[in-house]
DNA sequence: AAACTGTAGGCGAACGTTCGCGCGAACGTT
DNA sequence: AACGTTCGCGCGAACGTTCGCCTACAGTTT
């Protein structure tokens, strides 16, 4: 392992002093041209690169964000983890950012974790993910005064910068989609109370519903756990209805709860997309190889991951924001499970 | 924002010099227990933290792990990522570690980012993922005699650390089992040549069909492209041939070929898991949610990433290992697309 | 009483930077 | 010729640590 090459090395190589190089190599303070290019020669001959724990010790700034987020149970995929941890690197190398990723196990330590690596100098920033309602992360640096954005929201009178995908927009899409096709009684399986993704999601349903002056059947809302099972007994009870009151459109807040629907249809031998139309949520990439194919709605998580560093690089450097808040729209992504056209 | 605690700070509180703050709170040298007592009561009291960049630019090190991962296609889930991630950095912070991650698009830059993180003091070592033959970032590694770890092998005479799961006996137990159900003509989704991971997995294959005294057919092994497509069309032309010659079981190399398989068998009426019976590989989780539900080989990820972590702080910090090289043994996970008996 | 031993804790230096002050030289102005 | 300005660059200090050496004092031995 070679030695690492200092200012200092580079000082001595050009003949000037190390706080000259420092100068130079940061094009700061008036030199000589010929002096500077004799330093960036030295420089570069010897392959000199800033160390970062000295420049940062300096600066007083690590020049790191933090990213937290809530791992999945095992048996449920995170797809959108690598898309958007991806996008979120790159743009934070751009910026000159690195990233700091911890797992968030709720119960876990609470908030510990956050003011550890603020005392300890490790990051200038947070993003969060997997909001929810009374986010006690949010809370916490808000109180704190410490630089985050979300990518989420929260309750509304929580004010600070967040990057969401509009939800109610999605679900309205995939509602309006399923009016479309011709269908009047559209079934929607959703979450438990008390989630505000899951609040924010319905409210597109309902005003999909509304705008098309169809009533909203409160039976025709199935709220529960984010799970297979419970969407497919639920849909399930459903298909049992006479054949007058039955819903021959689902929205699910989710393609596991989607599926859920599909086997459900299935099940009682209905073929998908003619005699039930579902609409799932998320667009898993392997949702497109499920017979039939699920139509789902698909969010820009790499815009996301841009917008949320963008923001919160803008936040730590002091500079202004066009928008403390983002809100991206979500793409309907057609497959058969909701149309024979295709 | 409030200003951050420094030694000095307790060194003021608890009236003694800096230096001898360090000394007691890193407990080395001798102090009248007293003092020792009053010192930790001041740091206590301050809610003193050591400042990160400050200590590693004393120790020469940045405890700092480089993760480096190839990211998937936009339409094909990571759905490892989010455990694997997980569990690394559980255990990296239980060494005092935080991870870096960076994805690394092939061709990119090839291999100055690392040498970047290097030159610049960020990592203490890496933890590479997506490995194939001849791979340039080992190489250069090596070469640099800079501390990595491997998630999966290349060259053999190529000699580092590595965590790989054992491929082959993934796939060995997947022919195995459909053996077992009485299947003799078993043919194999595989990979194009040329790939590290995809001969490790096809070997499993014919070593389990050697082992059970059947031939290998050639004609029974489709190398290809790893998608949908490509499996489906491939395993449609088996179902062509005469009933005596065409395979009843269909091992793939990945989950994705399997579901190609699957629809290839449907879309000749047969029934999966009787007429024709179909095994996987990942064990992707909405593998299980598929009609019908896919059988599959289930990798130790968290297992692969405690290890890959243990095995790198190891070699960082000079100990001893146990074993430079650790081969996980993957599982199978027996659902209804390779036995009706379930 | 001088010399030795041991202990508690202070002090200076260093890690690799950046930053602002200030000095000397060259040049221009009165 | 004396003075002011500008320019180029060096110098000291600081960021928050750790580390090894040094000192002062007390107790013990000769």
């Amino acid at each position: 392992m070679k030695k690492r090459v200092s200012i200092k090395d580079v000082a001595k190589r050009a003949d000037v002093s190390y706080q000259t190089v420092s100068k130079v190599l940061n094009d700061k303070a008036h030199v000589l041209p010929e002096t500077a290019e004799r330093v960036w020669q030295a420089a570069r001959h010897l392959g000199y690169r800033p160390h970062h724990n000295a420049r940062n010790l300096r600066a007083q700034r690590s020049r790191m964000i933090g990213y937290s987020w809530v791992p999945e149970k095992p048996n449920q995929a995170n797809h959108i983890l690598d898309m958007f941890l991806t996008s979120m690197v790159e743009v934070a190398k751009a910026a000159g950012y690195h990233l700091l990723p911890f797992p968030y196990r709720e119960g876990d330590d609470g908030v510990v974790g956050y003011r550890e690596l603020i005392d300890t100098g490790r990051v200038d920033g947070f993003i969060l993910s997997s909001m929810n309602y009374e986010d006690p992360r949010a809370r916490f640096l808000l109180e704190q005064q410490f630089p985050f954005v979300a990518f989420g929201r929260s309750n509304p009178e929580m004010d600070f910068p967040y990057v969401d995908v509009d939800g109610a927009s999605g679900l309205q899409l995939a509602t309006e989609h399923l009016i479309s096709q011709g269908h009047r009684r559209i079934a929607v399986l959703a979450w438990p109370e008390h989630s505000r993704v899951g609040d924010d999601r319905l409210q597109g349903y309902q005003a999909a519903m509304n705008a098309a002056g169809l009533p909203t059947d409160p039976d025709l809302i199935a709220r529960g756990e984010n799970n297979f099972e419970r969407a497919r007994d639920a849909a399930g009870r459903w298909l049992t209805w006479d054949a007058d009151r039955r819903p021959t459109g689902i929205v699910a807040l989710t393609d596991i709860m989607a599926i859920g629907a599909i086997h459900a249809g299935q099940a009682r031998s209905l073929t998908i997309g003619r005699d039930l139309a579902i609409v799932g949520f998320d667009d898993a990439p392997m949702a497109q190889y499920l017979w039939p194919p699920l139509t789902s709605v698909r969010q820009p998580t790499r815009e996301a991951g841009r917008k949320c560093v963008e923001l919160l690089v803008a936040l730590i450097e002091g500079k202004e924001l066009a928008a403390r808040q983002v809100l991206l729209q979500p793409e309907l992504i057609v497959r058969q499970s909701s149309s024979l056209i295709k």
